[in-house]
DNA sequence: TTTCTGCTGGAACATTTATTCCATTCCTGC
DNA sequence: GCAGGAATGGAATAAATGTTCCAGCAGAAA
């Protein structure tokens, strides 16, 4: 029996497979280092393209894509361009992926390292990702409505406390008042109870929504308090109500976020009012 | 004949559909509003997916997904989907300008947007001087030492309290066995007091170290129980008395340490600790 | 030059895909 | 409570896609 082109598995991540037809052009016959040629150059075509449409482009056959595909030990031309659409997605490797990777490049390491790696990967995408779809004049909104406010409110639950016990924690160290809403012994709507019109809240809220945040999110503004809303699409149901919206979108690794972002809005939002306030 | 869904023609660029979608969700039908909001948080997926595995993503039908892009004036998904890919293809295009326009927002940038900026930057060097000066196997052994007790007690107060209440969080989901002490009404002692040889500590403290989590983190150690520390230094007060030792330096603005690399670690920690339990 | 190995082109094929259509369900307005 | 209309789910369909296969070809070795 033959052994095909790699007997090894296939690349599955962009930057690995970029190395490995680097390395292997010279030796490849004259269609297929076409391909690599091609490929290398216009790789969001071949993420987006057809079989047949980036065949053409390439001036070679569709079954030479294929074969060009199986040389470098994938199943067929889709199996390749999966990895040439994760590089345009940027999403976080998984940890099947990243093991992966690590072999071919003749490492070892421990599992927890590779999950540690991930979630790192994964707090870097979501400040990256941050920086660029950001809504400055949002962040200034809310800034000047919650240092107009007598009293802040924190509402944020389950996966959201951490980000607010945090903020009630840096607000406190700033001498700005503010009430942290933990919802201990089921007191959530009562600890809410004296909002006024004269205070603000901010809830941070991802999907899926957790129900009291939103309620008390409603509460607060039906009591004429401002809401700033810290969420992760324009859709969700604390930002209608909300009269500044943040909008986060953390990448997540193995289906947990990272909290990389919304921790610095949470530190921006804390420390902003203060120094707003302190210029009054 | 008559006027499709939308009289008008279908948006070219993604922002003018990204609008539109906003404006009109409000009034859409139910399934396709889901539509919208899937789209609109999962931009990649609609942008590579196949209208069946959107339609599954999104939990609608297929042809809910036509109709959906008929209704915005498109002839069916495919041409919809085009809108979405053209967005990628752009945003690897103009990545020069973005350049530029940062430069242009760093001149009329606001405060505050100074102020996020400056936690993003502190985040992202934490994250990168973590990666270089991390030790893998003191991660290791903080896993195997969890891993093999029987309940992991959560220790971290005051400003490591959101780094434990995300861990007790995510243990609590991934049916990890363990108990926050919060200390609520100065019950920190009386929680920590069933601790027992059988089961693992994690603490968290950084500088100035909160007395009373390295007094709980001392008596937990003194009951028997290992004890996993998540600090600053080698010289902290919790180091000494640990098993294993996470050293996490983390760069500050403004006096705030970020809490990226702690985060991650949190998040590491929890995940990997319930992977290794699954092997067994 | 001849022979053989392996590459290439193109057509055939089996999937998969997007779309359409219709019966059923779910609302809304009276 | 009922009627009418809109919305929905799901099967049917037609187009397109990726892949396989095989005959022919080019280049290397003898």
């Amino acid at each position: 029996m033959t052994i095909d082109g790699e007997g090894a598995e296939a690349p599955r991540d962009f930057e690995t497979l970029r190395a490995s037809i680097v390395e292997r052009r010279a030796a490849l016959p004259k269609r297929l280092a076409q391909v690599a040629i091609y490929a290398l150059d216009n790789p969001d075509d071949v993420a987006f393209g057809t079989a047949a449409s980036v065949a053409q482009s390439a001036s070679v056959q569709p079954s030479t894509l294929v074969r060009f595909a199986q040389s470098f030990g994938f199943q067929g031309f889709s199996d390749l361009q999966d990895v040439f659409r994760s590089r345009l997605r940027d999403r976080v490797l998984t940890y099947g992926e990243r093991l992966s990777r690590m072999r071919q490049h003749g490492l070892t390491a421990s599992r927890s390292s590779l999950v540690l790696d991930g979630f790192l990967e994964a707090a870097e995408q979501s400040i990256a990702g941050f920086r660029k779809s950001m809504d400055p004049q949002a962040l200034d909104r809310a800034v000047d409505l919650l240092a107009g406010a007598d009293t802040i409110y924190l509402i944020g639950l389950r996966r959201s406390f951490p980000i607010t016990s945090y903020m009630s924690y840096a607000m406190g160290k700033l001498g700005v008042r503010n009430i942290l809403i933990d919802a201990v012994a089921g007191m959530g709507a009562e600890q809410a109870g004296f909002i006024s019109a004269r205070d603000a809240a901010v809830a941070v809220s991802f999907t899926p929504y957790a129900s009291e945040t939103v309620a008390l999110a409603g509460s607060a503004r039906s009591r004429g308090a401002r809401i700033v809303a810290v969420t992760d699409s324009v859709f969700s149901p604390i930002a209608s109500p909300a009269d500044a919206l943040i909008e986060v979108s953390e990448a997540n690794f193995e289906g947990f976020r990272s909290m990389a972002t919304t921790m610095a809005v949470a530190m921006t939002l804390s420390v902003a009012v203060a120094a707003r306030r302190g210029e009054n």
